[in-house]
Order: C-alpha cells, then sequence, then structure tokens
RNA sequence: GGGCGAUUAGCUCAGCUGGUUCAGAGCACCUGCCUUACAAGCAGGGGGUCAAUGGUUCGAAUCCAUUAUCGCCCA
C-alpha cells in the first residue's frame, strides 16, 4: 500500500490512461467463446464521417456500463464497435473534398472515386472509435466491423438476392422522396417536416372557351403551374358543377386542361379548386393516375426547370417561382397572395427541401417482414425500455409503407441487377451467376452484354443485418449461435424505425429469432435550457475537453446523473464536476483508509462491532437493490443509490464511526472489514466509475499483476440482510445529526462533552453503539436510568426520547412552546388513525398488515405524547 | 387532424403493483466551520395545496374522465 502523502486532489488523467493501456494489455476486452454464457451488445455503429458527441457519450457509457456489470456477473462479456458507411453523408463529404482539388466524380469514373472514398475512410473513418476509448468503452476492438467490407457487404447482396427471389423485393416508377442536393432518392423516414412561413398564391385560370370566365385556384408553388395536366373540383361542390367537360388554359404556359371532379379535393381549402400536377406531387400522382391524366415533368435531377417546362430552361425550383409569379402579375392572372403556414419536407441529410419526384426505385415490400417482428414486441419478447415505446412502434409497424432502398450514389453496396440489351433484367449475387440466368433467357449473351445497376443500397440496408452481420453470420453461424441473440440493443428512439425495426426483421427473416432481448432506448441530449445541442448554436461541448477537465469517469457520472431512460436529457457541465468531485471524495476515503495502521487486540474491536454489523447489512440491501435496477435498466437510479450509500453512508458515516483518533492506530478486525466494505463498494461502482474503481482496487491490496476489478466477480449473490441491524444503525446516526443539530442551534462548542440520558424501552439497541455515540456526537457519559436532571433539553429520535445538559440556562418558554407545537401535531396526526381504524369498511377492507402499521401508529403515537406530556409537566 | 408522453421544491428529476420507510434526491439557497482523508470539503437548516376540476375507493401524487399548458411522433 503505498503512503498517505498522495495529494488531497484526485488526478484522474493519468490513472484513466494507465489502466486502460494495462486492461488493452491484459486483453480483458476481448471476447471468444467458451463455456461461459454470452453476454452481448452490438455498438449501433457511427458514421464513418461523424465525430464524438454527446449523444455518443450516452450511448457508449450506457453500453460500457451493462457490458462492465456482465463481465463481472460471470458472463462472457461481448461488446462489438464498429462503424457504418453513411452513403449520403460520406459520399457529400468526398466529393467536396474532390471539388476542392478541382476533380469531379463524373470525370474519375465509379472505381477511382470509390478509391477516393475508401482512403477517406481509412484516414478518418476510425475517430469516433478512438475517442471512445478515452471514455474507457471496453469494446472487443479486434472485433471492430465496418458495414463496407467485404464480408458485410456480401450479406447485404445475399440478402438482397434472397429478397428478390422471395418477391419481395421490386422495381416500379414512384413518387419519391427526391433529394435535389444529393442528386438521389431518399426513404420516408429520411425526410423531416418543418413549420414553415408560406405563401399561397391565388391564380386564375381561364376557361378554354371563354377568355372572360376564370377560376381561382389557390396553390403554395406556383412554378409547377408549368406541369399542370388537369383543374380538380369536389363532385358535389355546386359552385363548379357547371364547369363539367370544360377545359382551362394554364396560366402562362397557355397549354389546355381538363376539368375532373373527385371526392379528393378538400372544399375548404382555398377557392375549392385544386390543381393536379401529377409529377410534382404525391397525393396529384394518385389523382392523375386515377382520372388517367398526362405526367409532364418539369424538373431535373437538381430539381431545375428542363425542356418540359417549355421556358426558362435551367432555373432552380425558387428561381422558377418567381418568374413564374412575376409572369402572373403580367398577364394579370394573379389574384392576390396570402401568408400562410404549412409543412414542408427536408433531406435529413442535405436540408434541402425535398422535391416529390417520380422515378425508378427498387423497394422492399414490407408487409410481410413486420409480421413477426410486430408480434414480438407486443408480446414483450423484445422488451423496450421504457415501455411506452411499443405503442409508437405498433403504430409504424401497422402502417408500414414500402422501403425505398435505391439511392442514386456509388458509396455503398452496389445493387445486384444487371440488364440485358433488351432492358429486362436478372438478379444475382455475382455477374457470373447473373449470366447464367441471363443465358436461359439468350444463350448467346457474355457478360459483356451485363450491365449492372448502377445505383447503391440505402446505408440502413446493411446496418439492419448488423447484430447476424458481425458475426459473419450470413456465412457461418459458428460464432453467431453462441453470441446471438444478443442481450441488449442502446440506441436512441430516432431510429425506432430507420433502424431498431428493421433489425427485429432482419432478424426473423433470416435467424428465425430476434436480434436482442431488450432495447434501451436513450433521449436526446439538450443543453440545460432544453435546446437540441447543435454545432451552429455552440452548445455542445467537446466531449475529450470534458474527459480533460473533470475525467472520464467523472464524465460518465455527470452523463448517468442525467438521464432517466427515455426522456430528453438536460446535460449541465455542472454534473460532470459533481461526478468529478465525486471521484475525488473517494480519493480521499482511499487516503484515509491507507493512513490507517492495523493492530491486534484493541479495544475498538468491540466498540466498531454494532458499526461494522449496519453497514454490512445495510450493503447487503444496497447490493440487492441494485441488481434488481440494474434487471430494469434504472442505470441513473443506480448510480444515485451508489452515490449516496458511498458518500453518506460510507464516508460521513461509517468511517467516521469507525476512524481511530489522530494517530492512534486501527484494530486489525476493523481494518480488514473497512477494506473488504471499500472493496465491495469499489466493485459495485466498477461499472459506472471504471477507472477510480481500479485505481482503489490497487491500492487496497496488494494484487497480482493480472488480478484487475474489470474482471473480479461481482458480489456474492446472497443477499440476505438483517433489518434490525440497519434500523439501529440508522437510528444512531439519527441520534449523532441531533445533537449536531443542537450545539449548532444552541452555540456550543465541539469540546463541551455533553450527558445524555436516554428514556427508552430498548436500551439494547444502543449497547454497541455507546463508544461511538461518545465519540461522534461528543458526549460525556449516557446513562439510562430516570433520573435526568431538570436542566436538559429534550428531543425524540424515533421512539425514544433523549434529554441533554447542555450546561446552559433552559429556555423553558421556548421548550413548552416547542413541545406543545409536537403535542398538537400528535394529536391531529392520532385523531386521523383513529378515524381510519374506527371506520368499519376500512377495517373489513384494507389487508391485515395495513391495519395492523395503522395500530402500531397509534400506539407510537400514544407513547410519544406519554414522553412529551411527562416533560411538559416536568418544565 | 390522428397518436404518444409530460406537468411533483427556484432548477433538473425519482416516486414501480393505490396504504407514514409518501411527499423524496441532486443542484441552487441560508447558517456555522480552513475540526490532521477531502473547501472539488465538513456539520446543520429552510423550501412543495404533487397543473385544475370531477369521479372510483375505507384510503389517491399514484387509478379513471374532462380541461389547461408544454413536448414529441405521424398525416
Amino acid at each position: 500500500m503505498e503512503s498517505s502523502k498522495q495529494s488531497g486532489t484526485y488526478n484522474p488523467i493519468e490513472i484513466e490512461k494507465k489502466y486502460y493501456d494495462y486492461w488493452l494489455k491484459q486483453g480483458f476486452f476481448r471476447s471468444i467463446p467458451d463455456q461461459r454464457k454470452a453476454y452481448t451488445i452490438v455498438m449501433p455503429p457511427p458514421n464513418v464521417t461523424g465525430v464524438l458527441h454527446m449523444g455518443h457519450i450516452l450511448n457508449n457509457t450506457i453500453q460500457d456500463v451493462l457490458i462492465r456489470k456482465a463481465r463481472m456477473s460471470g458472463f462472457n462479456a461481448c461488446w462489438v464497435p464498429g462503424t457504418d458507411h453513411a452513403s449520403i453523408a460520406t459520399e457529400a463529404k468526398v466529393v467536396n473534398q474532390l471539388r476542392e482539388q478541382g476533380i469531379s466524380k463524373w470525370d474519375i469514373g465509379r472505381d477511382a472515386f470509390l478509391e477516393h472514398a475508401f482512403a477517406w475512410k481509412e484516414k478518418y473513418g476510425g475517430t469516433i472509435l478512438h475517442q471512445l476509448r478515452r471514455l474507457g468503452a471496453s469494446c472487443d476492438w479486434e472485433r471492430t466491423r465496418f458495414t463496407m467490407e467485404p464480408e458485410l457487404s456480401d450479406a447485404v447482396t445475399k440478402v438482397f438476392v434472397d429478397l428478390y427471389n422471395k418477391g419481395l423485393i421490386y422495381k416500379g416508377l414512384r413518387m419519391t422522396n427526391w433529394d435535389p442536393a444529393a442528386k438521389t432518392a431518399v426513404s420516408d423516414e429520411e425526410v423531416y417536416h418543418k413549420e414553415t412561413n408560406s405563401k399561397l398564391y391565388f391564380v386564375r385560370y381561364v376557361l378554354a372557351d371563354n377568355s372572360n370566365e376564370w377560376i381561382t385556384v389557390a396553390t403554395t408553388r406556383p412554378e409547377t403551374i408549368l406541369g399542370d395536366t388537369a383543374l380538380c373540383f369536389h363532385p358535389e361542390d355546386e359552385r363548379y358543377q357547371h364547369l363539367r367537360g370544360k377545359e382551362f388554359m394554364v396560366p402562362v404556359a397557355k397549354r389546355k386542361i381538363p376539368a375532373i371532379f373527385d371526392e379528393y379535393v378538400d372544399r375548404e381549402f382555398g377557392t375549392g379548386a385544386l390543381k393536379i400536377t401529377p409529377a410534382h406531387d404525391p397525393n396529384d400522382y394518385i389523382l392523375g393516375e386515377k382520372h388517367q391524366l398526362p405526367i409532364i415533368d418539369i424538373f431535373d435531377e437538381t430539381a431545375k426547370l428542363n425542356e418540359n417546362a417549355g421556358m426558362w430552361l435551367g432555373a432552380d425550383r425558387f428561381e422558377a417561382r418567381k418568374k413564374m409569379i412575376a409572369a402572373l402579375e403580367e398577364a394579370q392572372l394573379l389574384e392576390k397572395v396570402e401568408e400562410f403556414h404549412n409543412k414542408v419536407g427536408y433531406s435529413e441529410r442535405t436540408h434541402v427541401i425535398i422535391e416529390p419526384r417520380l422515378t425508378e426505385q427498387w423497394f422492399v415490400d414490407m408487409a410481410a417482414l413486420a409480421k413477426p417482428a410486430l408480434d414480438n414486441v407486443l408480446n414483450d419478447n423484445i422488451k423496450f425500455f421504457p415501455p411506452h415505446f411499443k405503442n409508437t412502434y405498433k403504430y409504424w409497424m401497422e402502417n408500414i409503407k414500402d422501403w425505398c432502398i435505391s439511392r442514386q450514389l456509388w458509396w455503398g453496396q452496389r445493387i445486384p441487377a444487371y440488364y440485358l440489351s433488351d432492358g429486362s433484367y436478372v438478379v444475382a449475387e455475382t455477374a457470373e451467376a447473373a449470366l447464367i440466368l441471363a443465358q436461359q433467357k439468350n444463350p448467346q449473351l457474355t457478360l459483356a452484354d451485363l450491365r449492372q445497376d448502377e445505383d447503391v443500397v440505402d446505408t440502413w440496408f446493411s446496418s439492419w443485418l448488423w447484430p447476424i452481420s458481425v458475426f459473419n453470420g450470413f456465412e457461418s453461424d459458428s460464432e453467431l449461435k453462441y453470441y446471438y441473440p444478443t442481450q441488449v440493443l442502446v440506441t436512441g428512439f430516432d431510429i425506432i424505425f430507420f433502424w431498431v425495426a428493421r433489425m427485429i426483421m432482419a432478424g426473423y427473416e433470416w435467424e428465425n429469432e430476434k436480434p436482442f432481448e431488450a432495447v434501451y432506448f436513450t433521449g436526446m441530449v439538450r443543453d440545460k435550457q432544453g435546446r437540441k445541442m447543435s454545432k451552429s448554436l455552440g452548445n455542445s461541448p467537446d466531449p475529450l475537453d470534458l474527459i480533460d477537465t473533470y475525467g472520464a469517469d467523472g464524465v460518465r457520472v455527470g452523463m448517468l446523473l442525467a438521464s432517466p431512460a427515455g426522456g430528453d436529457l438536460l446535460f449541465d457541465e455542472k454534473l460532470c464536476e459533481q461526478g468529478r468531485n465525486f471521484a475525488n471524495k473517494i480519493w480521499n476515503a482511499l487516503r484515509l483508509v491507507s493512513s490507517w495502521q492495523p493492530v491486534e487486540n484493541i479495544a475498538s474491536t468491540q466498540q466498531n462491532a454494532a458499526t461494522i454489523d449496519w453497514f454490512e447489512n445495510k450493503l447487503q440491501q444496497i447490493l440487492h437493490n441494485i441488481e434488481q435496477d440494474f434487471a430494469n435498466f434504472r442505470i441513473s437510479e443506480i448510480l444515485k443509490t451508489l452515490y449516496t450509500f458511498i458518500w453518506d453512508d460510507f464516508c460521513s458515516g461509517y468511517l467516521e464511526m469507525v476512524k481511530p483518533p489522530y494517530g492512534e492506530p486501527i484494530d486489525t478486525p476493523t481494518y480488514e472489514k473497512t477494506i473488504f466494505f471499500f472493496e465491495q463498494l469499489m466493485k459495485m461502482l466498477h461499472p459506472i466509475m471504471p477507472f477510480i474503481s481500479e485505481e482503489v482496487f490497487q491500492q487496497l491490496k496488494p494484487r497480482q499483476a493480472s488480478e484487475s476489478i474489470m474482471v473480479a466477480s461481482w458480489s456474492q449473490r446472497d443477499t440476505s440482510w438483517n433489518n434490525t441491524a440497519i434500523e439501529n444503525g440508522e437510528i444512531v446516526r439519527e441520534f449523532i445529526s441531533a445533537i449536531r443539530d443542537l450545539r449548532n442551534k444552541q452555540g456550543l462548542k465541539q469540546s463541551d462533552m455533553l450527558p445524555v440520558w436516554i428514556k427508552t424501552t430498548a436500551p439494547q439497541r444502543y449497547e454497541g453503539f455507546l463508544h461511538t455515540l461518545q465519540k461522534c456526537a461528543r458526549l460525556a457519559e449516557i446513562s439510562f436510568d430516570d433520573h435526568a436532571p431538570a436542566d436538559t433539553v429534550s428531543m425524540r429520535i424515533g421512539k425514544d426520547e433523549i434529554l441533554v445538559q447542555t450546561g446552559k440556562l433552559i429556555d423553558v418558554v421556548a421548550e413548552k412552546q416547542k413541545i406543545e407545537e409536537e403535542i398538537n401535531y400528535l394529536q391531529g396526526f392520532k385523531a386521523a388513525v383513529a378515524k381510519k381504524l374506527s371506520n368499519e369498511r376500512f377495517v373489513q377492507n384494507a389487508p391485515q398488515d395495513v391495519i395492523a402499521k395503522e395500530q402500531q401508529k397509534m400506539e407510537d403515537a400514544d407513547n410519544k405524547l406519554k414522553v412529551l406530556q411527562e416533560r411538559l409537566a416536568q418544565l
């Protein structure tokens, strides 16, 4: 053991580095299948483009807590890290980087572009995973996976072909969410809607056969007028009945379009007349199909006007709007403009307004996949924490839409569809396999006649396989069998549809088994004012700076203090400070204990026995509570329990009670018990504060080189305890507190040793604590006789009365008043209890133990009253 | 518009299957302390009509209904 001359301030930086390296070197993070039961977590792979932010800290702290606890509990703990290739985001980064060098991706072509992209990934892609080491993450780094590496890409191809062969993947022309910045379709889930201040333009459509008559149509997107192919009215709208069979002139474009009638139209909105632009609005598209309208697609892939628009070629959609408004005004067809609030869809990735666009895309038919995925969540076969996310999940699954999986990008797994010159295609895992299929149509074909689809699949189409593919589960089940299903997924609720739901589907589709037993949803990290943390607001601290300032343990505590499961959490740097202070407190407890010199056979052995008994039993009780909380993922609760137990009960309570006077030795049994308790506490704390718990563990006793708290076994399972021992200790602590309060209020000095009398029916309660009481409360002598002098102050601790001779004049009036107040309160309390007990229905209906409790309360109140009244008479 | 959730101390939140271990914790605040482990600390203290109304019940912060306010998701 090191000397007590260490600094009074804990310095986490070196210690954290030292132990992380030590753990790595010892291979404690490594998991290889063996005879133990596995406890597996797959990390939600962060984007390769990302840097560590507070969300990662939260998410990975929780995972590390769970995996460390499992490891100590004797499981073969396996935490698999990895990264996600993030198609759109990464491709955008690489494109930008190339642009700065004056290179366009189109010039260099697909293969060269991918080389750049992989190079970029090699250089920057490991950033987050490296940063996580600072946090103490005990991942099995040797298992680090990447969604674009060969095995995982093969899995994607395999799965695509499998689904296609099952008839669950199809290609079709559909209205899709087009991201004109990324020039790709995105799925419904990648579109977010934002309340926007728009304008509603009231535009006149003149009748084709009578230029003096017109209908006014309200639209938010006048530029799409160029793609109009009909006007639509409600069939029962009396205002428009005369228009049946008529035609209108499209403003500015000067084309003729028909009037159609459909119940879809909302008569209340605008003028009740709706312009139909099938190529640029999903609802219009449906109406267009129903009424067999022509489709005029006026935009190109970057949402600029094309030849079909007939004018302003190359103008982007916003410019086109301005031009259209000006043209309408000039033609005197713009009646009025109103302010209007509506929700506009934006791309999750590039944050530009989504353009509904008709494109050929690949879709997954989700209905069949959704069925087992829904059932097994509803029946709690997969448990959600917090459980209310089941509702959200259920709603989405029951209204599930087909999944658009193709992306017009290069960075990703290329769609394994091969086109023949006649436009038909075959789907196969390799070009060679595709050729065989193609040759069934035409035996003359060669590889050169096949052209692979240019598009890649959605990133989520690879990450939905993650819990299986990280174990190469599509190749062989040797590892999968051992690690799958995993125990828990820790992730943000915002990707419940993107990812969680789809992993569940994939699990049942290919393994016929859930991917995880439980899902722990974390909330969003916000600043203390409740704002989302963002770069532009500058309100997101750099996690590495935080770790430098407060230590990884401090940051972990800060994060967990703020984070009950599920809801958003308001992060405040002060919480990390609290965590750092906690570490410092533990450090100083270690300094104290380290300074003790144990000696055999001295009086304190007996004097401390009751205190040790109290603490030992409470420790067992706390251990039990924590075990329960772990089962329910109540991690924040576990931290609070340990924080209070270590700081208040261990440091302020236990250590002060057994601490020998300065310079005096401690008896060996107390010393050994204390070391044992401290070690137990550190084991309980280790999942949350891995570093300082290890440091204390190493210093408490001489250890073998390979001995670490990380792999020390979690405290024993038998957690029975004696409640009386706990109660007695608590009462003694209350006692000490009350005496200190009295000193405070009466301005008594520490050096004034006060004599006390205890009036109790259970003097044995205090027996083992007499020395401790005298020491901690600075008492002269403790008597249990009835001969307390008159000049004493009275206090009540539990059911007992304590009389303290302060040596000062007793303020009889104040003392009387205090007691009368207590009597008043007790009488009111008694009346309430009596009312309950005299209520026949209560006595009949309430459970026996509740009634017994009430009777006990009555009795206790009576006793107290008796004591108080005696005291009053005495004064 | 449909759904989900929240509302408890100045702030952030616990409070699980209704019953004095039910009104709690941390931070903040107030008082007194540099007491040989710790001022990143010690000892003590004050503070809430549990959003409102009604109901169920012997009994409601807890269950139900309505309202208000806020947040989120979907359309």
